[in-house]
DNA sequence: ATTTTATGTTACTAATTGGTAAAGTAACCA
DNA sequence: TGGTTACTTTACCAATTAGTAACATAAAAT
């Protein structure tokens, strides 16, 4: 596996349920059992994703009496944000039009 | 492993190497070898690679003789932009202002 | 002190990933 | 027909991931 951030937030995003665990915390903190409620998994389970999401930075977890609740952390995120970037006038420009971008590149950089 | 196109393109982008293929393919088609060049990998690894990519629908091939040509293709990048919308805030605003902002979204929906 | 609540750890399993070497296919070239 | 180029397929391997059940810990409530 690649432990670079970027590597780690992206493959952590990659699950269904860690995305919706993240977009639970988006309403501010949660414990782990009002985060797990909604999933028919297990308690170890959790664990496990919540891990995956804190080793990606993407959360960041305190201590509560017995509790240990989840806020969100979204530096990774702005740095997906800024991966996407250079694609993203492919999607702003109609899909035919895509076809002419990529031969006008080639012209400037296509030969070496 | 998830396969919702969502879950495919996140963890399609979670390699260093697929990364750098779906980049170089920003300046127009490129054959198998031309993207394996740069990378100390073999064929086999590469072909791996492009297949992930592929399934992700974030590659498309044809034929050209005996090369295969890859070009880019945007749309699982959209999604994924869409994904990230809803934290946009968090890192637009300062990151003093992020307790405030969840404190207050508590109020609002922090109760069931 | 004991129980309950909240969460974590350990040990195990099955499936997946990322890589390799070696053989196979497909199209062009002489 | 045979060789070369471009790429894929087929085993195979080691490491990782996602899940489980069972047990352990830590703080609060009784």
């Amino acid at each position: 596996m690649s432990t670079d951030q970027l590597s780690l937030a992206l493959s952590a995003l990659a699950h269904p349920a860690r995305r919706a665990i993240l977009s639970k915390l988006v309403s501010g903190e949660r414990t782990v059992s009002e985060l797990a409620e909604p999933f028919d998994m297990t308690g170890p389970a959790i664990t496990k994703h919540l891990k995956v999401l804190e080793r990606a930075g993407l959360i960041e977890r305190s201590r509560d009496a017995q509790r240990r609740p989840c806020r969100l952390r979204a530096e990774p995120l702005k740095d997906i944000h800024n991966l996407l970037r250079p694609y993203q006038r492919f999607w702003d420009e109609s899909f035919e039009r895509l076809d002419a971008l990529l031969d006008e590149e080639n012209k400037h950089c296509g030969e070496e």
